[in-house]
DNA sequence: GGAGGCGATGTCACTTGGTGTCATCAAGAT
DNA sequence: ATCTTGATGACACCAAGTGACATCGCCTCC
């Protein structure tokens, strides 16, 4: 038998959700996540270079999936259309976890410094996005405008979608607010 | 006489300014900023809610610009021209402050932690240009987009305009910053 | 003009996030 | 049997941030 437990950065990521939900994030010391999971607060920071960051380790997933609905895209589709092919896996994914992602959305609504976490995540996945545009030969200005785009469209369907019951509704709610998007930004009176 | 000197909080904006460009933002401490500024740690925390803050109490003015040019659109306009019509004042104040905001800038881009602050100053300007959009009878979603897209380009426009030499160029960079989005959510080929 | 309240600042002790460094010890390699 | 490796613990330490109380010019009121 193994010297320690298996899965230490999933235990510290269950404990953490537990603990913030329980009593709230900033009632929560990394000492107590940390002995909840049966491990010590150095080991905690082995894993995550900060507290915030259990609650934001799939982000990486996030970008992967969204990244692969880009790659599949067809080489004829405009810039936006590029990157909202990346809503389709990045839909599927969450669909299956609307509870752990309402719990976790609740924990980040009501802290600040949660938000500020979830943005600059949300603001590396667009400069990914980005760099992945600019890649299929779109220009800079272009790439990084639609890049900020979808990545809004997603932001705001989320926000919807975790606050509504039905876990299908995911990608509705994002073709929904492209669609807004677009409505908005058509010229017509300047 | 009076008791103590005045403007403490500007001193304390000037010398963090200072020493985060001499030293980094990391390595200049609390205690550091306030001594130099002729006061305590403690009092820092008085005019500063955290150590970031110190850099971004320019941001209410900002909003408030933004607001004012909002409030003074036509009637008759669409959403994202409403949000537009805040850039003006915007562009006008920071025209005249372009050594400062790149200084600023370049503080900011070294750290990841700043950054974060930034965006969160961003979401709540747009969230405050949301609800001035809803005031004026504009739906719900289609508030939340027109405004996040206006501050996406006013940000893009920002990060053009502090990398170039002409002070006078911001605003002729957020109409070209608007054009591309406008012409990268034109719908043509979904 | 003296008494007292007010407000901005200082002092000090304390908690917690985060880090550097070295020790520990099972598992696998040689 | 010994060596090496890698995950963890132990411990000391620094800096951000906070609560509680002290200080003392200035202003007001009688």
């Amino acid at each position: 038998m193994s010297r320690w437990k298996p899965d230490a950065q999933g235990r510290l990521m269950s404990a953490a959700i537990e603990l913030f939900d329980e009593q709230g994030y900033d009632a929560t010391t990394v000492a107590e996540i940390a002995e909840r999971a049966g491990l010590t607060k150095r080991t905690f920071f082995r894993y995550f270079s900060d507290k915030r960051e259990v609650l934001f380790s799939g982000s990486h997933e996030l970008q992967r999936l969204w990244l692969e609905g880009v790659a599949a895209a067809p080489a004829d589709a405009t810039p936006l259309a590029i990157v909202a092919a990346g809503l389709d896996p990045v839909a599927e994914m969450f669909t299956e976890r609307h509870d752990f992602a309402r719990i976790r959305a609740q924990i980040i609504e009501a802290n600040p410094e949660l938000q500020e976490r979830e943005l600059i995540k949300l603001q590396k996945l667009a400069g990914a996005i980005k760099a992945a545009l600019v890649e299929r030969g779109v220009a800079a200005n272009a790439a990084i405008l639609s890049a900020q785009a979808g990545v809004t469209v997603f932001h705001v369907a989320f926000a919807h979608w975790v606050e509504q019951d039905d876990p299908d509704a995911f990608r509705r709610l994002m073709d929904e607010s492209l669609a807004e998007l677009r409505s908005v930004t058509a010229a017509s009176a300047a």
